[in-house]
DNA sequence: GTTGAGCGTT
């Protein structure tokens, strides 16, 4: 299928972006939301029924609606597409890292304020010499403005900073996929600035991460976790060097991944998954087994199992349970490369894909021109709080 | 020389 372009809008009246197509007819969301930061799905006015239809993502590919023979793109245009809600999308804390050690509160706030209006700083500092600690808090009064700032690297007192959703605030989101590769055999005149140039070819590159020093590895986040996992056990060919690409593994000693294992400690620790001798059965009196906020009926509790054999599988389950399911927005957690006391000039950044959303057409017409059609788009989905992926990766 | 920083006394 030749490339066709999609025409997106925040909104139904306001101007269409024409968003590309992939090879075969799809769009992905990670496309979307790389010119509509936050999207989380895309919706288009169905000119039958005139009611909103959503369009499926499976895995963070949108599938266009084929069968809907009713469809006429040309008779379509975006402003007959609705406004779109937007889920409930509650500013948080965000992590400021990278402070340099004198930056005060006052130039915190002083600093975010031209992005909007900041409710809330803080530096943390050491309790007994109240030297700062590097790192602090800035929350904002709008969503926007933190998706904002967010989604692009700080320059504070003369130091790149990162500001992130804490630890704390970020919920599971599809703990299995990997966005992110490993890249060895690594020389050391290989930046992080080419190596991102260079796995830009394949797709959206949200982080880069060079160990100092010097170790000869690194790794590569990209937007999409397909992209990640096609790379793996690939041997590609940088300035002349060929690395070797393969999976990140979770960072040891991850402070997500030791909370999430807590929550399932009680449940499959010690005692296995039940008390009778089957292991995985129900006790007495129920077939249900508790765990905390949700429980597991047998064929769940099988699942779980053989989820078991592998350390993955149970994350799994567990983001299921939550009806945390897509592949929707999600939050680079990649740290720069940096280092406290040298430039930490690496450009790299984190990005993000918070909440918010897009309106749109799914008009085609191969290179640009074309009318649209009616999507409407984005940020319809609920499972928008949670980003990122987690495992400390 | 093939697996990465730092996360909040409330």
């Amino acid at each position: 299928m030749a490339e066709v372009y999609i025409r997106v809008a925040e909104e139904e009246n306001e101007e269409p972006m024409e968003i590309p197509s992939e090879d075969d007819g799809t769009v992905l969301l990670s496309t979307v939301a790389a010119q509509f930061p936050g999207a989380c799905g895309l919706r288009f006015r169905s000119p039958v029924s005139q009611c909103m239809r959503g369009v499926r993502l499976v895995e963070g590919i949108l599938h266009a609606p084929e069968n809907d023979t009713n469809w006429k793109m040309d008779e379509i245009d975006a402003s007959s597409a609705v406004k779109m809600k937007r889920g409930d999308m509650k500013t948080s804390d965000l992590i400021v890292l990278g402070l340099p050690w004198k930056t005060s509160e006052q130039d915190l706030k002083d600093y975010f304020s031209t992005f909007g209006e900041v409710i809330m700083v803080q530096v943390k500092r050491d309790v007994k010499t109240g030297n700062s600690k590097g790192f602090g808090f800035v929350r904002f009064t709008e969503y926007e403005t933190q998706d904002k700032v967010i989604s692009q690297r700080h320059m504070i007192d003369g130091r790149w900073c990162d500001c992130k959703l804490p630890n704390s605030k970020q919920g599971p989101d599809e703990p299995m996929r990997s966005r992110k590769v490993f890249v060895g055999r690594c020389t050391e005149d290989i930046s992080a600035d080419e190596l991102r140039q260079f796995f830009m070819q394949y797709g959206e590159v949200t982080d880069v991460f060079i160990p100092k020093p010097f170790r000869a590895f690194a790794f590569v986040s990209f937007a999409d976790d397909q992209v990640a996992s096609s790379l793996c056990g690939e041997d590609l060919i940088i300035k002349g060097v060929s690395v070797h690409i393969s999976n990140a593994e979770p960072k040891h000693g991850s402070r997500q991944m030791m909370e999430r294992a807590g929550r399932f400690g009680n449940g499959f620790g010690a005692q296995g998954f039940g008390s009778n001798r089957t292991g995985l059965g129900s006790s007495a009196g129920s077939n249900m087994a508790n765990f905390g906020n949700f429980s597991l009926n047998p064929a769940m509790m099988a699942a779980a199992q053989a989820a078991l054999q592998s350390s993955w599988g149970m994350m799994g389950m567990l983001a299921s349970q939550q009806g945390q399911t897509a592949t929707s927005g999600t939050t680079s957690t990649g740290q720069t490369s940096s280092t406290r006391d040298q430039n930490q000039a690496y450009g790299t950044g984190n990005s993000n894909y918070g909440t918010s959303s897009a309106s749109l057409g799914w008009g085609t017409g191969s290179n640009s021109t074309t009318s649209g059609s009616g999507f409407s788009s984005g940020g319809f989905g609920s499972s928008m709080e949670s980003k990122s992926s987690g495992w400390g990766m």
